[in-house]
DNA sequence: TAAGTGCCTG
DNA sequence: CAGGCACTTA
């Protein structure tokens, strides 16, 4: 490291790859969502003459529901400008995040944080029909691809083809019926594929599959008889009122051709059916209200389908996905003991529990879309199997509390009071600490708010009952890994955190959750801390970096003593290492040639110091919460690579390919030993 | 051949 | 941060 080795003939590469902040963009969806209902028997004059009285009932209380809601927030007149809107949207948006326990800023600006894809949690009606104002289509064509997403590769799918049912277009009248017919004919598909969540997450689920596929036969039955018997009133309706505006009918028009009757009225059959069936008379209030309604504002329509059809095929997934999980639950339920704290903790008595839910999935009555269920099924679900791991698995990973409690209406469960933390304690572990711990790095790390942001249900709307809106913890859990095969006789191994450490069940911060049905399948997976590597372990890994950047195996094998070591985890532990070391090495070379664009000449000149800019993104990224006092031996290193870059790239040897190599091998040799405090576990 | 490493990508 | 891949090394 000479300075005097550099010279002047140097050309910048200026093709250095510098870390990125991705957005994960959500799976895009065709927009192509004309809801076009499927009937086995679409003659007119049905059967069940009483079921389709009650559920047209309750379509009208539903729109009425929906229409004084809407009014009652703004009158007919009252002109909305789109600022406004927006600016309630964003209120709403902005509630909806202030539940959620203040972070840090620097967990707020980290990396990760991008927004979230689906609308945060809505609390009701009113909010969501305001986003439906400032942009209808765009709203719904959200609503109705997250319900997709949650339904993706179920046979309701077959429904959701077709052209954009926002576009508007209108069908004469003339022509209705029997497009609707033949719409019916080419979506009559027989597809039934199994689901994916069900064969992914759990073989023995052809019960579950079968189950579904009977929930949505019957769906498509009552879709069939709602829409004759619609078709019916609907020429009803277009007789009577033949002389009207054609404002008006084109409204009808557009209304019969875009919503499907069915899907109007699904819902709320479980919700009234205790209701006498409806007489003629009543039938034609119905149908004016109707009329009224539809006329009150042309955008009424698409958002009550929207609407309905969200809740209606959420319920269905809903549904089918709970009993999928519940048997899942049977098969891995180890110690269904749990003893629940109030401030939402729950400790067992035995170290791996999966929380089971004693509720039954029909009490499930407003369900969010479970837009993400997939991905958490396949990143949650699919490895509680207790086998012998075979591969690479995510094996840090956050999932919501376990909701320990019954459900109830407006239940709210406080976040217990967060401990104040130690800097840097390790010699008093206990499990509050631990608890508190891994509740510290999720609240410093951005990212693990947004894993579950797409998990946000989305609350039922039309008028049903106010749907319980319970401020639940979202906790920070470890997916425990599938290596479970420790011989039951291993004293030697997780012997320092078995007793002391049980499930981890801390609450994060608030984030609104108000669908049962998610509360229920969260409830099923908890996790042990001491099988596989959790977010402790991780952040002790980064802290031993600043000691070591290449640690042996030994130095895993004896500060990571309280987890299995296989094969799987200590290449999962090395690979942490290697990712520590490429970032770190990446700002080494991004601050070594921000130095030379600065007119830094002299590799004199080249210094790490606590206050510079490249030990501040440093101590970001390894010691986020900043409770741990860095080692000067991290700054010395961090200098030398530092000066390293700045020499390299100034005789511009990064012109060759592997000049990095060249420094990698001095970086290596300057790893110091890690504190002895480090082999016990982490439980700050 | 397995382990370790780095690079690229998502 | 993880997965995949190529490469090196013992």
């Amino acid at each position: 490291m000479e300075p005097s080795l550099l010279d002047h003939n140097m050309h910048h590469s200026s093709s250095s790859t510098y870390p990125e902040d991705r957005t994960e963009n959500p799976p895009s969806f065709p927009h192509n969502n004309t809801y076009i209902s499927s009937s086995p028997q679409s003659s007119s004059q049905s059967s069940g003459g009483s079921l389709i009285s009650t559920l047209l009932q309750t379509t009208i209380e539903s729109k009425r529901t929906l229409q004084e809601s809407t009014t009652a927030y703004y009158p007919p007149d009252t002109p909305m400008s789109s600022s406004a809107l927006t600016n309630l949207n964003q209120v709403d948006h902005h509630s909806s995040s202030t539940t959620m326990a203040p972070l840090s800023p620097a967990s707020q600006a980290s990396p990760g944080a991008s927004p979230t894809r689906f609308r945060p949690n809505e609390a009701g009606l009113t909010q969501d029909w305001m986003l439906e104002l400032v942009d209808r289509h765009q709203a719904k064509r959200a609503r109705v691809e997250n319900i997709i997403r949650g339904m993706a590769g179920s046979p309701l799918s077959v429904y959701f083809t077709g052209e954009g049912f926002g576009e508007g277009e209108t069908t004469p009248t003339s022509h209705l019926q029997s497009e609707m017919l033949e719409n019916k004919r080419k979506q009559r598909v027989p597809r039934h594929q199994d689901l994916p969540g069900t064969g992914g997450v759990s073989g023995k689920s052809t019960d579950d599959g079968h189950t579904l596929r009977k929930q949505l036969q019957t769906m498509q039955r009552l879709l069939g008889q709602l829409q004759a018997r619609f078709i019916q009133v609907y020429e009803n309706q277009t007789n009577e009122s033949e002389e009207e505006d054609h404002h008006s009918t084109w409204n009808k028009e557009y209304v019969a051709t875009k919503i499907s009757p069915g899907d109007v009225f699904l819902d709320h059959y479980s919700e009234f059916n205790n209701k006498t069936p409806l007489d003629k008379g009543h039938l034609e209030w119905m149908n004016n209200k109707q009329t009224d309604y539809l006329h009150s504002n042309p955008d009424n329509e698409d958002k009550l389908l929207a609407d309905i059809l969200k809740y209606e095929l959420s319920r269905a997934v809903n549904s089918s996905v709970d009993s999928i999980f519940k048997n899942i639950s049977h098969a891995f339920v180890k110690s269904p003991q749990l003893h629940v704290e109030d401030g939402g903790m729950v400790e067992t008595d035995d170290e791996t529990v999966f929380l089971s839910s004693r509720e039954p999935a029909s009490t499930s009555t407003h369900v969010d879309s479970m837009s993400r269920l997939p991905s958490y099924s396949e990143s949650g679900m699919a490895q509680q199997l207790p086998e012998i791991q075979t591969e690479a698995l995510s094996l840090v990973v956050q999932k919501p509390a376990s909701m320990t409690r019954p459900r109830s209406l407006n239940l709210t469960v406080k976040r217990p009071l967060h401990f104040h933390q130690p800097p840097f304690l390790y010699n008093h572990p206990t499990a509050v600490q631990e608890s508190h711990q891994v509740l510290d790095n999720l609240k410093h790390d951005s990212s693990h708010h947004d894993t579950f942001g797409g998990l946000q249900c989305r609350p039922s709307t039309m008028g049903l009952p106010t749907p319980e809106i319970v401020d639940l913890p979202w906790d920070p859990v470890i997916v425990r890994s599938r290596v479970t095969s420790r011989p039951p006789g291993n004293p030697q191994v997780n012997q320092p955190m078995t007793t002391g450490h049980h499930v981890l069940l801390d609450s994060l911060p608030h984030i609104k959750m108000d669908c049962g049905s998610f509360q229920s399948m969260v409830k099923r997976t908890s996790y042990v801390l001491n099988e596989g590597l959790t977010t402790q372990h991780l952040k002790k890994a980064k802290l031993m970096f600043f000691y070591t950047r290449y640690p042996s195996s030994n130095v895993l094998k004896t500060f990571f003593s309280d987890v299995q070591l296989t094969r799987c985890i200590t290449s999962q532990l090395i690979k942490w290492f290697s990712n520590f070391r490429e970032f770190y090495y990446i700002q080494m070379e991004k601050f070594a040639r921000q130095a030379r664009v600065e007119g830094v000449n002299s590799v004199r000149d080249v210094a790490v110091s606590r206050d510079s800019e490249l030990f501040r993104a440093l101590n970001m990224h390894y010691n986020k919460a900043n409770d741990f006092q860095v080692p000067d031996r991290f700054l010395e290193v961090a200098e030398i690579t530092l000066q390293e870059f700045y020499i390299a790239i100034s005789l511009a040897r990064d012109s060759d390919p592997s000049w990095k190599k060249v420094i990698y091998k001095v970086i290596c040799k300057l790893d110091s030993d890690v504190p002895a405090e480090f082999k016990a576990p982490f439980t700050t």
